[in-house]
DNA sequence: GCCGTTTTCGGCCCGACTGTTTTCAGTCG
């Protein structure tokens, strides 16, 4: 799938002509299409073949064309021209926060810099105070810049982002002069990474809630600091900006904090189309502000119904509101279990009355445990012996339960030829069978994929776990063509897991949303080790809403009974 | 470069903060 290949190479375009002073809205084609064939669920390529590259929001005649060109070549000729008379260094400051076309250009042409090594020396030397409109600041922010750039992992993932902020939140709210508070920003959308962290509060006296929070613990260094707006750097160099709107405004502020900028973009042009006005401050019909205290208000006023934060990408949300099919969106209260949890006879902490306790505790009616499987002998997997004793153990344990059971599971290994690490015999007593690669992940797209579609094909395999076995931001997905998988997941009956863990969240909701469209019932599980993982469950919910999963396409909104009737029909 | 509930041409989202300036350009989100 070339699809960030492509938008890639869109965005260097953008950045090129941009530094080039070329007519913004042209640079903006460019960027909108990068980010529509990023979002995009399937290959560009498929589109190409059916000729439906111009049905793709933002993508017209030209784009279609550089689009084919690269997938015929591998190149795009108006990129290699752009290149060959735009220095480097140019689009390494763009990187540089607070460094834009116009100052990249000013600094390489007026002091003849060539790399930033010696845009740093010419700051440490204090060449560039030297030059019109700039002086000892500007040096000393290109310093920071730099720094901020050599350190700065580039997005964080949402397991350390979202748990910081409501650490934040919660700091911001014991204040009195708080009234209302939220997280805005890619961070409720559930975004699996996120660039910074977005805060919104209602107040009546801002400076005091904006200094408040530029003096939080955790900040390492202020970036910003004015009368409806804050913006820090944590200890952890993770940036987080605060608003401060009024009480009237914080629909319409919470709207547009929360993005994405393309759903906004969307919006506001649906706004000019009414002979309205929308900002952050309100929707407005000439200077009366006709809605913005609410998110329902401000949605209701431009005609469509509320969009929930996880779908505004501008990816067929705004149309599906017009056309009043927008999906009802599972809800964490939808959830009757958990579907993969690993327990001390394997690699987990807790014991299976532990884990009873917790989920009887969670309000669950069941938690499917699913151990490791004899060949992972890293995580301590189960002998047949010892998965008896199991099996055993757990029906001593359902006996003295009422309405709760523990139910019988495995996350067994495919093994390299795709076969299953478990005889059938055995598989035939588990419940719900997990299958999973955790071995050989170099083996290359073709063969990785017959070796999945292979284990799916076992009559006893229920659930495909964390497809692609990516570890975000530590471990690229293994090569996979997820398109073949997700078909045969539909063909054979078998499920595949959203694994709720914040570094997997795999299936992605690209993938969610091609599964689900293609008939695949969805599990999601946290993949608990530790009980306090079982909260993992709020990121996985996340990621099939981002995915545009209903109740219906999940596994676990099931009871128990319903559960077991949906994956056994696959053995008969 | 894209696009059409006013349009196949003429538009294209909106505002805050910073740093350098005495009214604004650049950057960011």
């Amino acid at each position: 799938m070339k699809n960030r290949e492509i938008a890639d190479l869109f965005n260097e375009i953008a950045d090129i002509l941009e530094l080039r002073a070329e007519n913004v809205f042209r640079v903006n084609a460019y960027r909108r299409g990068a980010q529509n064939i990023e979002g995009l669920s399937r290959p560009i390529e498929d589109s190409a073949a059916e000729g439906t590259l111009l049905d793709l929001p933002g993508i017209g005649k030209d784009l279609a064309a550089k689009i084919g060109e690269y997938l015929e070549s591998g190149e795009i000729d108006y990129l290699n021209e752009l290149r060959k008379e735009m220095p480097q260094v140019l689009l390494d400051m763009l990187r540089i926060p607070g460094i834009g076309p116009k100052t990249a250009v000013r600094l390489q042409a007026e002091l003849g810099i060539n790399s930033l090594e010696e845009l740093k020396h010419a700051a440490l030397e204090h060449r560039i105070r030297e030059l019109p409109k700039m002086k000892a600041k500007t040096e000393e922010n290109i310093l920071k810049g730099l720094e901020f750039l050599s350190r700065a992992s580039a997005r964080t993932p949402i397991g350390v982002a979202l748990p910081l902020a409501e650490r934040i939140v919660d700091a911001l709210a014991e204040l009195p002069e708080v009234q209302k508070i939220s997280i805005a920003g890619s961070l409720r959308r559930f975004r699996e990474t996120v660039g910074d962290i977005d805060i919104l509060v209602t107040s009546r006296s801002p400076e005091k809630v904006i200094a408040h929070f530029t003096h939080l613990d955790d900040v390492a260094r202020i970036l910003a600091e004015g009368s409806t707006k804050g913006s820090i750097v944590t200890k952890d160099k993770i940036q987080a900006d605060l608003r401060v709107v009024e009480a009237a405004s914080y629909g319409s502020a919470l709207n547009y904090f929360t993005g994405s900028k393309e759903h906004n973009i969307r919006l506001r042009e649906i706004a000019i189309q009414n002979g309205m006005k929308l900002s952050e401050y309100g929707v407005y019909k000439k200077e009366l502000r006709v809605a913005g205290k609410t998110e329902e208000d401000v949605y209701r006023a431009l005609g469509l119904p509320y969009i929930p934060p996880e779908i505004r990408e501008d990816s067929g949300e705004i149309e599906a509101a017009r056309a009043g099919t927008l999906p009802d969106l599972v809800e964490i209260e939808d959830i009757r279990g958990d579907l993969h949890c690993h327990s001390s006879y394997s690699d987990g902490a807790a014991t299976l009355e532990e884990i009873a306790a917790a989920g009887r505790k969670k309000g669950y009616s069941y938690i499917l445990v699913t151990d490791h499987s004899r060949s992972l002998h890293i995580a301590n997997g189960l002998s047949p012996e010892r998965l008896r004793k199991q099996l055993a153990e757990i029906d001593s344990i359902n006996a003295r339960l009422r309405g709760f059971k523990l139910l019988k599971g495995s996350e067994v290994d495919i093994l390299p030829d795709g076969s299953l690490d478990m005889d059938e015999a055995l598989l035939a007593r588990l419940d719900i069978v997990y299958v999973a690669i955790h071995s050989k992940f170099k083996m290359g797209s073709d063969a990785m994929t017959k070796r999945v579609v292979r284990a799916m094909e076992n009559p006893y395999a229920s659930v495909l776990a964390h497809p692609t076995g990516r570890l975000i931001g530590m471990r690229d997905a293994f090569e996979i063509d997820m398109q073949e998988v997700i078909r045969a997941a539909a063909r054979t009956g078998t499920a595949i897991e959203i694994n709720a863990h914040p570094a997997r969240l795999d299936l992605d909701a690209a993938n969610c949303r091609a599964a689900a469209a293609a008939g695949v019932m969805i599990g999601i599980g946290t993949d608990t080790h530790v009980l306090s993982e079982l909260d993992y469950m709020l990121y996985g919910i996340g990621t099939a809403r981002r995915g545009w999963l209903t109740k219906a396409n999940i596994l676990n909104t099931r009871s128990a009974r319903e559960l077991l009737s949906i994956l056994r029909m696959k053995r008969r």
